[in-house]
RNA sequence: GGCCUCGUAGCUCAGCUGGACAGAGCGACGCUUUCCUAAAGCGUGGGUCGGAGGUUCGAGUCCUCUCGAGGCCGCCA
């Protein structure tokens, strides 16, 4: 067990080791909340600590020497290191906190450690100068060789900047979108296709096999209400004006087109057919239609999935009863009131929960606990998926299912996004899928653009309320996060244009040694800590954090355009920056492509 | 009744898992272009991090209580 605690809900980012949903409690017993079982732990994408995935790469010039003197001075190798980057100025290029947190196990003075350490860092050559500050902390300046040697790493990585190995061998399927084919996707699951295809492309570029799954129920309540509203609009169309539109109905105006069109081209077939079977009939229609529209959209947004998993196929082929055979088996299911119940409170979970209505219809939560078994069976070490925050609280009793059934619930991570807000011109933007006044996914992508879609859907927390600014969304000029980034893209490949015009050529064993201005030192320790973020997004489940850094990037690239003059420099200062600024591009490519946003050349 | 998430600058939000005087963008005001894309850069003003306690050498970050906003559950998914 290798973090003890017992798990309950919490928030994403207070415990350091899951985002989304669930995390180890380290009180026991003191906290109020939902409490699950002892022994279920967050799951994690790495074994290493998340510490260590966040290593940048200036660290690799620290950490090494930190180690070797706790050695020396009787630490126990398993005390961490906290290497962090200082946010004033003036505190070197790295600080370690390490002294102060061993201030308790060695008895001694924080700053007393700290001079020992001091000590024998000053003695590396690579390390310029060594201060104490404050209560404890180490500041250290490294030789700027450091720096030239990690852009010369950089730039040997060629087109694979930010690409990390360490999900090699290891496959994960992300499950997002999983939309009903009730209707077009409205524009609030914009942040849940968003959200999930970067989810899974972070996983991709860290290495893991990515199997990206779409999970759809076409046998529900819901899809007959769709079959009844179909078949009420083609009734109506044929003559039938006083035929009766099903409370609840479907109303938006994609039904009446579905019908036209089964009037236009399929009359004959539906008028033959007997009427107890046109309404199977509109619902296979409506079911055809929205699919094909769901599809297109996701099409523009460049999501495309490798499985589509139907929920009925878990009953016909018998897995539904199966899960509650084996709960049965285990004693973990009841009748009472002419239902059946999972009994949770016996695994640890507040409540008991009912699975099959007394009506006999399971509840979702049983064909859910055996999808995810299902998927589990599939043999991937990872199970994601992407739900938005209604359905926060299936997760604790589809874990509880999973858990029961023999699977280690680990392999299960559940990122939650909260809801979205549309706002324009200061006022919230109302739309309702039933009613017909719906503000389609399509006409969002119209408005202001696949890219900003992506980008705007991301650039927050999962775990926070999204208020999604269409007016500052459908500005094609400065005040757009987007084209912040993509301008400094477009500023870099026109300076490679015009360089190749002039006959200068990228050279790769230039001498980089001449970068010493700050705004180049700070640009490449920047890029040194690209791969350990997108390390860092994947593992915490938090996408925004790249589109932060990518921010942060194109920031410090435009302080180094303007204050370090590339072309017409002497060399081999042309040289260097021209070498850094190709660097740079590819990071911001990359970056990008994870996102799902387009990187132009030009603007 | 129970539970979850969120409260940080006028607005929208970061804040690297507990570190040094709290950051960015937008908005406001002022400035920079004979010069590689000014879709950029610089400066000024703006915050008792919802509130009160607590743990700690040290809290926006962890704990308790509390106020406010949104959401979920108690045989709809």
């Amino acid at each position: 067990m290798e973090y003890p605690g017992l798990l309950r809900y919490r928030g994403a980012r207070h415990d350091g080791r899951c985002t989304g949903l669930l995390s180890t409690g380290e009180t026991l017993g003191r906290r109020k909340g939902l409490w699950l079982d002892p022994g279920w732990y967050a799951a994690r994408a790495f074994d290493r600590p998340a510490k260590e995935c966040r290593r940048m790469m200036l660290s690799r010039y620290l950490e090494p020497h930190l180690r070797t003197v706790l050695t020396a001075l009787g630490v126990d190798p398993a005390h961490p290191i906290p290497i962090e980057v200082p946010r004033q100025e003036g505190h070197g290029d790295l600080t370690t906190t390490v002294a102060m947190s061993l201030a308790r196990p060695l008895q001694k003075a924080p700053r007393q450690i700290a001079e020992q350490i001091a000590e024998h860092l000053r003695t590396i050559p690579e390390i310029t100068s060594v201060e104490i500050a404050g209560p404890g902390f180490i500041n250290v300046v490294f030789d700027r060789t450091v720096f030239h040697q990690i852009l010369r790493d950089l730039d040997a990585q060629s087109d694979a900047i930010g690409r990390s190995h360490i999900g090699q061998g290891r496959t994960v399927n992300v499950e997002y979108v999983s939309a009903n084919p009730t209707g077009p996707l409205h524009a609030g699951h914009g942040r849940n296709c968003a959200v999930g295809d970067t989810v899974a492309n972070l996983y991709a570029w860290c290495g893991f096999s990515v199997t990206r799954e779409y999970y759809f129920n076409n046998a529900g309540n819901q899809m007959n209400k769709l079959g009844e509203s179909i078949l009420a609009r083609v009734m109506q169309q044929l003559g039938q004006a006083d035929w009766p539109f099903p409370d609840d109905g479907y109303h938006g105006e994609y039904i009446a087109e579905i019908a036209a069109q089964i009037v236009r081209h399929q009359r004959d077939a539906f008028e033959d057919l007997p009427a107890e079977d046109r309404h199977a009939f509109c619902r296979k229609a409506g079911e055809t239609w929205c699919f094909a529209s769901i599809q297109r959209t996701l099409e523009r947004l460049s999501i495309r999935h490798d499985e589509f998993f139907n929920e009925d196929s878990l009953y016909t082929r018998g897995n539904v009863q199966s899960v509650i055979d084996a709960l049965r088996d285990r004693g973990l299911v009841y009748e009472k009131d002419g239902a059946l119940w999972f009994a949770l409170e016996q695994l640890g979970n507040p409540q008991d929960k009912v699975i099959v209505k007394s009506s006999g219809e399971p509840t979702y939560r049983l064909p859910d606990i055996a999808y995810h078994r299902d998927k589990l069976e599939r043999g991937y070490d990872l199970v994601v998926d992407i739900f938005g925050a209604d359905h926060i609280a299936t997760i604790p009793d589809v874990l509880a299912g999973v858990q029961a059934l023999g699977f280690d619930a680990n392999r299960v991570r559940t990122v939650i996004h909260q809801m979205v807000t549309f706002i324009e011109n200061g006022e919230v933007v109302k739309f309702s899928k039933r009613s017909g006044t719906s503000f389609t996914l399509d006409e969002l992508i119209d408005e202001v653009g696949a890219d900003v879609v992506r980008f705007f859907f991301i650039m927050r927390a999962v775990g926070t309320h999204l208020e999604f600014d269409l007016s500052l969304a459908k500005e094609e000029g400065d005040k757009n996060p987007v084209f912040y980034l993509q301008y400094a893209h477009a500023r870099i490949c026109s300076i490679l244009r015009k360089a190749a015009d002039l006959g200068v050529s990228l050279d790769h064993a230039t001498d980089v040694s001449v970068l010493r201005h700050p705004r180049e030192i700070a640009l490449i320790d920047l890029l040194g800590r690209f791969q350990s973020t997108v390390e860092r997004a994947c593992d915490q489940l938090e996408p925004q954090s790249v589109a932060e850094y990518l921010r942060e990037l194109a920031a410090a690239y435009h302080l180094f355009y303007h204050d370090c003059r590339i072309l017409g420099s002497e060399e081999p200062v042309q040289g260097a920056r021209l070498l850094l600024a190709d660097v740079t591009r590819r990071a911001m490519q990359n970056g990008l492509a994870m996102l799902g946003v387009g990187a132009p050349e030009q603007m």
